[in-house]
DNA sequence: TAAAAAATGAAAATGATTTTCAAAATCAAA
DNA sequence: TTTGATTTTGAAAATCATTTTCATTTTTTA
């Protein structure tokens, strides 16, 4: 996420106008200097750290509005917690989850991409997006599994 | 599902040891007789329908014991509503999600499982599961659409 | 038949997220 | 500026699907 978001975010037209202000901007400097899945009480937990005062509801307000703007992406892994990530660009990725650990990789396969819209023509679907997981035992793990 | 997956389930081990029950049996036989995707609520409205009491209570714990016992699986598509899907057997299928009508369609891909297994070898990740849904409109509601 | 174990359902608890609403902050004229 | 309209905020309440509790009933075992 590049140091114009927080201008780009304000410049950014949504139905209703947006008022700047403080406690929003804090939230969406935050989530900028994120690179990776944040869950939002992780998230509030950061900025609460740093003696900002601010509540959960503007927090998770904030994030909705990023979300709405496509600058961050919803990611409901198994555990079904809500968590977010910022998008960096119109690269898709999907991702691997250690069962173990929780740490999550991500890749991308442009094969997989091509036999999904196979998959999708077959049906006559017209795919919008998509998400694939494969959960597992990363790396890490499979060491310390065999020892 | 085959007609003996009552006794199946009441053979099958737990931790504990499993009393048979003529609310428990209703679940089973009901779930058995699906063969799709489901909501708990809508099971539970099934049976009630049928004039049968029964709580949700008992709805969820005997689908939990299915899933305990693979003979359910949990899908939890983007409404992160909690459903059901009976398996069938050994074989593994992912799905196509209409946006507009909510239509789940299932498929398989060969290449793409062995496309994924590759992908995991390269990062060292040894997978246990995984999900992969397409999201977008299905052939009717792209036809209705174009209208 | 009696005692032990498990199942049931109503109600309460849970917990993450959203909503409400009154007060505070911001903005846009005048 | 001042004013008045609009938006934002946060605490608390509401939501809502799912789980848990617990007193009672049912099933199994002895
Ligand atoms: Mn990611
Ligand atoms: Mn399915
Ligand atoms: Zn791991
Ligand atoms: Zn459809």
């Amino acid at each position: 996420m590049n140091r114009q978001t927080l201008e780009k975010f304000y410049r950014l037209k949504l139905k209703k106008p947006l008022k700047s202000s403080a406690k929003r901007s804090l939230v969406v400097e935050y989530f900028m200097n994120r690179d990776r899945h944040f869950s939002v009480e992780e998230l509030y937990n950061e900025i609460r750290k740093m003696n900002f005062k601010i509540s959960y509801s503007t927090v998770y307000r904030t994030l909705n509005l990023l979300t709405k703007l496509g600058l961050a992406r919803e990611c409901i892994f198994k555990d079904g917690m809500l968590r977010f990530e910022p998008v960096h660009g119109p690269k898709h990725h999907d991702h691997l989850v250690c069962e173990r650990c929780g740490k999550i990789i991500e890749f991308e396969e442009p094969k997989i991409e091509k036999l999904q819209e196979e998959v999708a023509r077959r049906h006559k679907f017209l795919v919008d997006w998509h998400r694939m997981e494969l959960y597992g035992l990363c790396a890490e793990c499979r060491k310390k599994e065999k020892l």
